[in-house]
DNA sequence: GTTTACATACCGTCCAGACGGTTGGAAACA
DNA sequence: TGTTTCCAACCGTCTGGACGGTATGTAAAC
């Protein structure tokens, strides 16, 4: 987590209204930053888009970058959790990369919003991704420390990212057919 | 090229002068860029840094937008050109892919100019990197047809995308073995 | 004398954050 | 159970500063 202090176990019914509050301000924020990018995400948009007074919003988090954080901390948490799930799924006849490439492939085509969020951080406050890097650093290895082939498996997963990075630019066509090959190629590679 | 006019063999001193300026601006802006971020990017930031007015950076660049621009143009003239040096020193013995790998990585470890620029254009104005995407499809094009495995070739490349944006968002330590594993593993590749 | 390359001054807008309220409901108490 | 207390969860406004862009001036070059 980035966000320090969290999540202990939350009783109390006005803990349970500020959780759904703060929620429902990070789905706002992370609608208009996926839909108009980091420039016009404002304090003023997402309490508009959120339907709750800027003082409001203001309660919950108590500067924009706290936002900011939050939706990071929430958008890392879902990905990894998504991760798990493909990996359940797999049923130990699939590979923690191949789970991980698929996740970022699902992204890449259908949810931009993990590396929107990502990128409109490192546009606003690129400290922000400093913590954000350890997680990618863990999974790097343990994608490599997995594979009969660590070279491979450091390409495969490496092309992931390039895939999904050039999705969220602009740079690839996700339902053409260069974009097809690339995720049947990383998906059948078991190195 | 983005911009429309320019560079119909300047021969005029006052133009050429203007060409120094112009230069002097986009460095100025670039090093911003690299060093703060996007967020820190202003047209005020700009002539201080390139010690010029406000007025003298708006005289020669009518918007902030047209600084995005001619950086982005000048920033992929550069990266192709260096493509073809590579290629050329590689004197008919180094594939396309090779010397587009080559100059890519360059960029992850030691000038992050290129990508730095596209994520800057990319948070303000999405807009801008279309015309930007024709250039990474045709390269994508000509590294598959180049190759005997097209599928291998495209992941590759992707692979280099990956580590250049990593690289970037400083996800990656571009001294550390992983970034030297990919990189060997990258160059000696001929699909 | 006209154009070019700047500088200076200024305007309007946007935006983050501060601040002073108000209200509903939980909890302590009777 | 009813009453009181009190605080979290909001709301609406204001301000100071940043920022993009304009308008005007000026000196030199051509």
């Amino acid at each position: 987590m980035i966000g320090g202090e969290e999540s202990t176990t939350l009783q109390r019914p006005q803990d349970q209204r500020a959780a759904v509050s703060r929620d429902a301000i990070l789905d706002a924020a992370e609608r208009i930053l996926t839909a108009h990018g980091p420039g016009r995400l404002t304090i003023d948009a997402i309490a508009a888009e959120a339907s709750f007074s800027k003082g409001g919003v203001l309660h919950h988090f108590k500067s924009k970058q706290d936002i900011m954080i939050a939706m990071l901390d929430r958008v890392l948490e879902r990905f990894e959790s998504r991760i798990q799930e493909l990996y359940a799924e797999g049923a130990g006849k699939r590979s923690y990369l191949n789970a991980h490439v698929r996740a970022k492939i699902e992204r890449a085509r259908d949810d931009l919003d993990l590396p929107r969020i990502i990128i409109g951080a490192a546009a606003t406050w690129p400290d922000l991704l400093k913590p954000f890097s350890a997680m990618y650093e863990s999974s790097t290895r343990r994608v490599m420390e997995e594979a009969d082939d660590p070279a491979l498996a450091l390409v495969i997963k490496l092309a992931s990212d390039g895939l999904m990075f050039s999705s969220v630019f602009g740079l690839i066509d996700t339902a053409g057919p260069v974009f097809a090959m690339a995720e049947k190629q990383l998906l059948s590679a078991e190195p």
